[in-house]
DNA sequence: TGCGAGCTGGCCGTTTTCGGACATCGAAAT
DNA sequence: ATTTCGATGTCCGAAAACGGCCAGCTCGCA
């Protein structure tokens, strides 16, 4: 199965690589990604004629914008553990605008799933997102409110909550129950 | 995906288990076969009412009247690795009532692929063959015409190659040189 | 007391590494 | 004519290492 890629260009962060298996989109990527092309199989063919890329480009249009579209609206895909997807799912979650912690999501995906899980595992998780601000890892912070990660760099994490309207200034000095608390979004 | 299974008997050998995903035969063992289900995950269903069990019965039906069908008109398929797949390729190619060695089907791969391959990682591949008969492992023998192994037991292996009309008296007593010289049926 | 920085141990899913098992084969030694 | 020996590629399971973590505990410092 072959995967087809283009470029998008963000004023805010630069130079996006968007991919997709022709049907759904599969992955979108700092050029410096740390994990760039993750979940891909071999390489991956130029070709930005395909109509769920415009779709995309003009999600990502509205995004940068300053507007919230819903990334459920886009068809998403990816090779991923059904951890993976899970994980995927509660960050799909989180509003626009708010944060929440690795250990709140592991929480949460241990009540629905009724087995333990681990923020540290959250962590692999996120940190492996293929789909990087449509599905929003740069809303996921530590519990003390440090911003811990981020594959393309830390400073584009900042720009992106900064661009969302979040106060960051809490965060450059970590401080126990600074994160934004999870339960004023709900379930 | 769950897969189906059914029982066809015959009589020079006893019952095979036949397996499909519905679409295509994944499998075919001995009851006694050493590597049973290999290549399926989780349970198989019962279930003889596909199409596909048809054809396949129709085709064992052919093979033990002595004739010699044709195992690509049935649509194979299986989880296996690409060397695996390569290996059943060359098994595919191998005719009726002849034999070939694990040396030989290694060569040629080699030479298809450019890297080196080995006898032994053959041996491994046919061995896990989970398409027995129809994929005719039964025809694969050692170099000195030595019969080596086979996972439904040696003396099945006899009884299909004798069926086939191969003369296994120079089998019994391993000599070099004495399996059917495989250049004979050409590329 | 009060607060924060730093250490520690446990956490769990994923990836990597490693070791053994093989339906082998050719050459060399007996 | 046999037996032994070493090199071989692939697969699989187990074990170890590795993280975008976190809570609890020390301390040191006012």
């Amino acid at each position: 199965m072959t995967t087809y890629r283009t470029e998008y260009e963000s004023e805010l962060i630069g130079p996006l690589t968007l991919a997709s298996d022709g049907e759904a989109i599969v992955g979108c990527w700092f050029g410096n990604d740390r994990y760039f092309g993750y979940g891909v199989d071999g390489e991956m063919e130029p070709n930005g004629d395909l109509p769920v890329f415009d779709q995309a480009r003009a999600w990502l249009d509205r995004y940068f914008e300053g507007k919230a579209p819903d990334p459920r609206e886009l068809p998403l895909s990816a090779n991923a553990t059904p951890f993976q997807l899970r994980v995927r799912e509660a960050m799909l979650d989180i509003p626009y605008g708010q944060t929440t912690t690795y250990g709140d999501i592991a929480n949460r995906i241990a009540s629905e799933t009724g087995k333990r899980s681990s923020a540290r595992a959250v962590g692999g998780a996120v940190g492996h997102n293929p789909l990087c601000i449509i599905a929003p890892c740069h809303r996921v912070v530590g519990a003390d409110g440090s911003l811990t990660g981020f594959g393309g760099g830390i400073d584009m994490k900042v720009k992106l909550l900064e661009h969302e309207g979040v106060d960051v200034s809490c965060f450059y000095r970590p401080k126990r129950g600074t994160a934004i608390d999870p339960a004023s979004w709900g379930r």
